[in-house]
DNA sequence: TTTAAACATGAAACTTGATTCATGTTTCAA
DNA sequence: TTGAAACATGAATCAAGTTTCATGTTTAAA
């Protein structure tokens, strides 16, 4: 049993592949319409497979969601860590780590909305995804100051801060908004998060 | 009429307060148990009026949280100016925006939630409810940076880096911990917004 | 005082979906 | 090869929950 794994583990090759094929298509319709507009039925149509079929694997529309969430953390995070291996400097990690989580959320616009409604469909799971974030950036930030390489502060207050900003910013201007590269988003943020706003 | 007025407008004391009634009992419903778990029956009850009511005066479930939620920026928007009205400085004026909205949220974290999950329920409400705020922001960075009291920059990515800003901490510190005093919180978040991260 | 418009009632009509289940079909270890 | 476990089916069931409506009661302007 992994234990990333929500649902029924299936146990042939046949069960592996549907499984699969409900949970992207769950990542479609609950990304495209939401937790409540969007059916079982819509999930089974778009996977090719009968209503009954859902609950060989998932006990109810709200574990799918969850499994769903979790999903998206782990891919969330793999990108990021993907994109910033190897750079020294934690702020220019944290930079490059905030373009690369712009251009995550406008590419994958469907799992930035699943987050998001978790918070009323699953809370623990909203926690959790953001507990994981946080604790992550707080822990960068400590041995970015014991480095010198930023200033001491609340980092736990700032880990929170900079994961707000993050998210309003990817989503008035990742999602609602396309115009802006995420090059000049990333640099005007940063040019805030760096110097701040006194003169 | 009245623009800010949803729903039917009552033409009599009785009708009036009964609307109120419905109004009322709606945040304390959605609020508390969100738009989906929460029935038109519950607010009705707690209103003390017959489902039937709820019809004169709102022809849908929709119709009265979308009520709620620009009822809630009203009253957010005239409780922070009310905390801020007569401070000269912009920084020190955010400052103490800050820690009203905090303390704003705590005390009414059913409305809290209510404009959250309008993400999800009315999206047009949402983004409207943020544009006024992040408009706001931006005028007032402007008029602060032409008075040299805060340094030149992208004012309107600097608003929504505000705007989640406060909305996580207020999530994070004051929805879901509570232990931590706002002026606490404040003090560490300005460390942040006037001073960034750098060394 | 009237009386037409407003307001109030709550049971019933209607929708909408999630979940079940009785009945097959496939898979794969032995 | 075989048969028990896995997997698949989709119509039927069942539980909510929103909205309507036929029937009264109250309000307030004239």
């Amino acid at each position: 049993m992994q234990p990333t794994s929500e649902g029924k583990t299936p146990k042939t090759k046949r069960g592996i592949k549907t499984k699969a094929k409900l949970l992207e298509a769950a990542e479609i319709e609950f990304g495209s319409r939401g937790f409540h507009e969007c059916m079982i039925a819509d999930i089974t149509r778009r996977a090719g497979v009968a209503m009954g079929t859902f609950y060989i694997y998932y006990e109810s529309k709200e574990e799918i969601f969850r499994e769903l969430v979790s999903h998206m953390g782990r891919l969330t995070r793999s990108y990021i860590a993907q994109k910033i291996s190897g750079i020294e400097s934690r702020l220019e990690a944290e930079k490059q780590g905030f373009k690369a989580y712009i251009e995550f959320a406008r590419e994958n616009k469907n799992l930035y909305r699943i987050v998001m409604e978790s918070q009323f469909v699953a809370l623990d799971a909203f926690k959790e995804y953001y507990r994981v974030f946080a604790n992550a950036y707080e822990t960068n930030l400590n041995v970015a100051v014991e480095k010198g390489q930023i200033r001491a502060g609340n980092n736990e207050i700032r880990a929170w801060s900079l994961i707000g900003l993050s998210t309003y910013l990817g989503l008035k201007f990742g999602i609602w908004d396309e115009q802006m590269p995420a090059q000049e988003i990333t640099e005007a943020a940063f040019d805030f998060i760096e110097n701040g706003l006194k003169p």
